[in-house]
DNA sequence: AATCAACATAGTAAATCAATATGTTAATGG
DNA sequence: CCATTAACATATTGATTTACTATGTTGATT
């Protein structure tokens, strides 16, 4: 289960993917336009942040930017960055203490199996591929 | 993340189909050879006898059994019953409120498309197919 | 210097997890 | 029929996580 902090933090840069016009974009802005309580978009924000996805600037005219573009983000660096490892089970988490009986383990296989195709489908994806894009008229 | 709860229910699957000769396994048993508590194992055996994967019988000779053959449990079956449904984000929950803003939701449709890849991961494999099986010399 | 807005730290109510404790019901065997 | 066996039932607990809220600090503009 993915908890409102990942979803939120989807949201959030699709959002700002979406309105940044080469400025930076104010906390309350988008807290008002995601619904989200700026106190709780704050402690997502400083994530975001520190991970280096996005770029934050205090004082008038501050707010959070990009730090690159859209098509660079795929879903799972901002999900695993906001949520932490998305391992399915304890045991393939980073830093696991491998566990005893893992010799003649019959489901460890399975669960890797599924860590993988889950990270492949949320790498296949990028923030530009979730952005509202223009109709195309062309043709 | 699948709790201890999922995971321990799929090993005490895969533990009544490897040593279950038509007879009933005693949960003691069962507890002894997975190194899990029997109090905490008893609480879980409940909820896959009462989902209908397991037939529980009292007093002396009792224990539980399979009450399908192990081809016929699908992984996503016995998780899904015990850890209640996998839909990754709240909102694809069964029963979940529609959220207001999901006629614009740039991120439903990944989601669904997520919750979509690891169902299909999880109904392809059966009991039968984590189950040690004998080595096949023939050819 | 005043204002603005991100940064920092601490705390809290509610929920969930992984158990443990105690007792009850229903089969079986002597 | 009665003792034993082993599943069923209910309640409680400590630890952790989640989703916030409150208060204060730092650093850029104007």
């Amino acid at each position: 289960m993915i908890s409102t902090r990942g979803r939120y933090a989807l949201r959030v840069m699709i959002d700002i993917a979406e309105n940044s016009g080469g400025h930076y974009i104010k906390l309350d802005e988008i807290a008002k336009r995601q619904n989200i309580s700026e106190k709780y978009l704050e402690s997502i924000l400083v994530i975001l942040t520190r991970g280096g996805l996005l770029n934050g600037l205090r004082g008038k005219g501050g707010g959070y930017m990009l730090t690159k573009s859209p098509s660079d983000y795929t879903v799972r660096s901002i999900i695993e960055l906001t949520e932490g490892s998305l391992a399915t089970v304890a045991c393939l988490k980073p830093g696991a203490v491998p566990c005893e009986r893992q010799s003649d383990c019959r489901t460890i296989e399975m669960w890797r199996g599924l860590d993988d195709v889950i990270a492949k489908y949320l790498d296949g994806i990028t923030l530009y591929d979730l952005m509202e894009k223009p109709i195309d008229y062309s043709i």
